[in-house]
DNA sequence: TACCTAGTGGGTACATTGTTCCCATCAAGG
DNA sequence: CCTTGATGGGAACAATGTACCCACTAGGTA
């Protein structure tokens, strides 16, 4: 693989037209998503993408050279779903905003997305065409592009933390198998035994009774002010 | 699954003596991290595990149900590395930086970390005595433990969304077993023709050729300190 | 028109994995 | 000494990714 190896990209430029072809990468890509989103990425196998598709499992290699190629594919893809409006606001900030939510919105749709770009780094046209419009806002940020784009890296990077972070309970009962209910049944008797009850741990207890349970939104919007408070802080300031 | 389903951390609390065990769980952790760690997640298998051992594969099952238990013993064992000081400082400022440090420190010794914490919520025993520690610290932030826990979920995602950022090229490498050289011969070109070259995105574009090149550890650090900042605005200001 | 060639679909088969089943072994108690 | 239950681990199976191979077909060529 090291010898011949190519970016995806490449090959999907110089594709030559094909006679006949029964499917199409598009196709494939948006079936492989289809069934990760419903099902998570333990049900996307090749087999399972062909069944739905109608085709024999090892077409599909006609297409792509492998699942990890799919899935680069797919990384890629779910990038398209980002709408990138015409122009920046004035407002550099309602922009940033914009971008966190965008991104957010992606990620969870997609709950295997923030997991597999750890290890696909997002380089594909439609990352790029996005990364294009990100860049553009936070030049607003600043002229300074080193600084415009360390700023939106920290955007980007509290973005998909909180989308590993939310997702965690959501994708362990989808590994486990077990129903929301039945997880909860499972975890908060641990918990109060293991937390509350045995008083090792008073703070974490505190957390458990006493705090306001915020939801995710609630939760993701006061850190992500937070973090575009600091950025006009240090914007402003320098 | 979703019937006799239990928490492994239940099952090591009653775990009645074994006559003459020849393994224990946590040697069979320990091995599994650092295959994990050297050859990545893609090279943990129960065979080699029990090879490094010395074992035979099935008598692992003895110790543990399944792979998936493994990495969840693992998810939580790292979280033993974090050292907990005595006392929190007198200044959350400073706690919040050292745990973010930490943190760091730790999910990229442990590159599958950051990605395989995202379907296993951090509720064993070594994260929950890590959870104490920082909650203990946050409260330094707020006495309202409900923001509190905000403010240190909000330092966490940073955290966490960085390290998937930063490994993301390293692990692609790994991947597709290229070598650092390797994988810069290969991506340059593509960057430079479909970027740079294509005219299509300038801001990008701008952004390789203008930017100084921040290491991962300036980059860390600058959101942070925009984060942290943020976060001091909206507790003096409140 | 007849034929050739390269691209295409897809079945078969194999290596690798997680995991279940089963049996031999062995420590400890009666 | 014998019984019992726990333990190590081999054999075997199911699921999966994928290489290999063959049949077919469209479109150019003689």
């Amino acid at each position: 693989m090291s010898e011949e190896f190519t970016l995806v990209w490449r090959r999907l430029a110089d594709q030559r037209r094909r006679q006949r072809p029964a499917l199409s990468i598009d196709q494939i890509v948006r079936t492989a998503i289809q069934i990760a989103d419903a099902e998570g990425v333990q049900a996307l196998t090749m087999r399972r993408v062909a069944t739905d598709l109608g085709s024999g499992t090892t077409s599909l290699y006609r297409y792509v050279t492998g699942k990890d190629e799919l899935l680069e594919l797919m990384v890629d893809a779910v990038h398209g779903e980002l709408e990138v409006p015409e122009q920046p606001s004035e407002d550099w900030r309602v922009d940033l905003a914009l971008i966190a939510h965008r991104q957010r919105a992606m990620a969870l749709r997609h709950p295997w997305f923030a997991t597999e770009v750890g290890s696909r780094p997002p380089i594909g046209p439609q990352a790029l065409r996005w990364i294009e419009f990100a860049l553009t806002a936070a030049g607003g940020v600043s002229r300074d592009i080193t600084v415009a784009s360390a700023l939106l890296g920290a955007v980007n990077n509290y973005v998909l933390g909180a989308a590993v972070n939310e997702l965690s309970e959501q994708e362990a009962q989808r590994r486990t198998g077990l129903t929301e209910d039945q997880w909860r049944a499972v975890v908060a008797p641990y918990i109060r035994e293991v937390v509350i009850e045995s008083g090792d741990f008073p703070e974490a207890t505190r957390r458990i009774i006493d705090a306001v349970d915020l939801n995710h939104d609630e939760q993701f919007e006061i850190g992500l002010q937070c973090l575009l408070d600091g950025i006009a802080a240090r914007v402003t300031g320098a």
